[in-house]
DNA sequence: TATGAATGAGCCTTCATTCAT
DNA sequence: GATGAATGAAGGCTCATTCAT
């Protein structure tokens, strides 16, 4: 196995493939034409399809959250580190039409994915929330009795369905500019009673 | 084609299949097996194994959508209504376990769900979490600026994603039991500056 | 196996059918839709699909020689016969769309047809014309050496041809006016040579 | 899609098959046995069953008019091309024993065959005995009031019928010993009167 | 390493036939 | 006898994967 760039390229080949046409709809075949390779190849660094998928998730999901985490620790209060989470979730998928197809919709394949495959990286995501919300409440920003696993997932999943909403209406507006309505509504629903 | 019970037996069937075996993986044979009759049967009350999935989601989600709105009407005020919405949406999940699983899991396959076949399903959910914050903010009891439909959408793909989290995670616990912590954080969230 | 209207009722069907879809592709629900009366039905007068088809080209063969054989009788020389022949075979297909159809097109199915089923039919009016040639010969209007088993599959062979070609050329003209030429050609073909 | 003499080898395979069992129960696996390759091979080089059939014919059948064509070519008056055509016509399908029972039972399968898919190669057919006829005319040779069209069909119905009695008989004779009585008939069928 | 032709298991769907009513 | 819902065998076709070159 030589070439280090070919499973980045079959990845990047995958994406658009999959955002066109669904993954189950997909050929391998169609993959290997996209990529430029013969569809033999892509069994020197895959082992099946769905390794494909999988690896493709893990990558992409790794990458946007190390680079969320790079990102937010620029800012000091924890409202602050969710509200440019928030808006950094919702550009990052403006900005790269395909891949938030596959993301918001492809990667929804039954089982598969969120169970097994991909939890670990989801998890590193929420574990980022989470981590922020701990703080928040910590430093008193937010509700001291806030049950931080469900904040977790209220707010991933209230990115999640405002993104998915968004790629499945055509983008027919800016999903960036949902950001500060989304944050708001968390930020108040999890801030401390006085504010 | 006559027998009248015959599809509502089919797609309890196939609910408990796809459950199961994820609905890509599921052979029309084993919904026939499941359901007492003969694979052939099957395409007397469904064209394609896709129409089965369609309607079992459409017909699934109406009921619940109807189901919903009968009982919130029972509620007067909007937060009222709200928390029993969660509560019921989380209820119902958490009683219909293969169903859960397939609604939460296996319906997101690929774009043909979300897009298309179910839209219309789900925008009657979307529709009636947006008309309770609508009477909400007439009300004063909503922030007078409230973004609607972002809301709409940060309500549903909390509960969403908590419903889905619950199902990933093998159910170790109550799902009904997050109810609240989600409802008052988005309740708060959403509410009136002055509360 | 009481009403004995309905086989013929059946045949007369399948006749329609089978020229409007082919027998292959039409349904033994199409016959029994057609008919007026249930699938199971034609099951009680005939015992599978086929023997619909050889029913179909016995009877209707058998009836058109047993025609033929009697027109023809009005004749007495055997030039008169022959031309006779040649015209009321174009005229019967001409006035029966639909029979013309299947017995030039549709009977036509692979080793089933000729061979076996309608084998005996197809002999009878060989026999018929043969024995026509035979007449002529003793008779001296015909050559004296002529291969009447060749030249009985001549003139049957040129018939359906042209019959053939009259059906899938959409019959875009009088078939029996090629009668005629038909004839014409054959008789000259075959007559004693100092004709 | 490479090996050039695949599509040749599954088209010597099919006849072989077709000749054995019919063409519509003949298996798509039965004809990948026959050839000694794997069903799934022959979808890369046809796109469906009947694809085999329709080029089985066209490509034969475009062969037999060219080398008729070319044989016929060496006579240069139109009765000799006539016999000689006849007679290669015979020739040609009594030394191909599977081609012969294809082309004169398996092919005639319904509407599918003379009209559409092998219109074009039959009417090359027609074609080159249509001229023959009327060189033969503007010769002097043929009758002056020759219907050129109706006996281009009478004389292929009267070889065509010829052989298939040959090929639903067994064969229990030789084919081209048939030809000159055929040839003979139609020649004095058609020539100037005043022979 | 790269290729892409070949493989063959797998499955949806059709439809002739049966049989309980 | 008549019905038509139910049956289930059968087969065309797809496509992930392999492997000879």
């Amino acid at each position: 196995m030589r070439d280090p760039d070919k499973p980045q390229q079959i990845i990047e080949a995958a994406i658009r493939v999959f955002a066109r046409t669904g993954y189950y709809s997909s050929r391998v075949s169609d993959i290997a034409r996209e990529a430029g390779i013969a569809s033999g190849t892509i069994y020197l660094y895959f082992k099946t399809k769905e390794e494909i998928l999988v690896t493709l998730f893990r990558e992409k999901m790794a990458e946007f959250v190390a680079f969320l985490r790079r990102e937010i620790a620029e800012e000091h209060d924890p409202e602050a580190k969710l509200r440019r989470l928030v808006r950094l979730h919702f550009t990052v998928l403006e900005q790269n039409a395909a891949l938030a197809e596959v993301v918001q919709v492809e990667l929804r394949q039954g089982h598969k994915f969120f169970r097994g495959a991909s939890a670990h990286e989801v998890s590193a995501y929420f574990d980022l929330i989470g981590s922020i919300l701990e703080d928040g409440v910590a430093a008193g920003r937010f509700h001291a009795d806030l049950p931080v696993k469900v904040a977790t997932k209220v707010l991933f999943g209230a990115m999640d369905q405002v993104a998915t909403s968004w790629v499945l209406g055509k983008r027919g507006y800016r999903l960036v500019d949902s950001a500060d309505a989304v944050a708001t509504i968390f930020l108040k629903g999890v801030s401390h009673d006085g504010v």
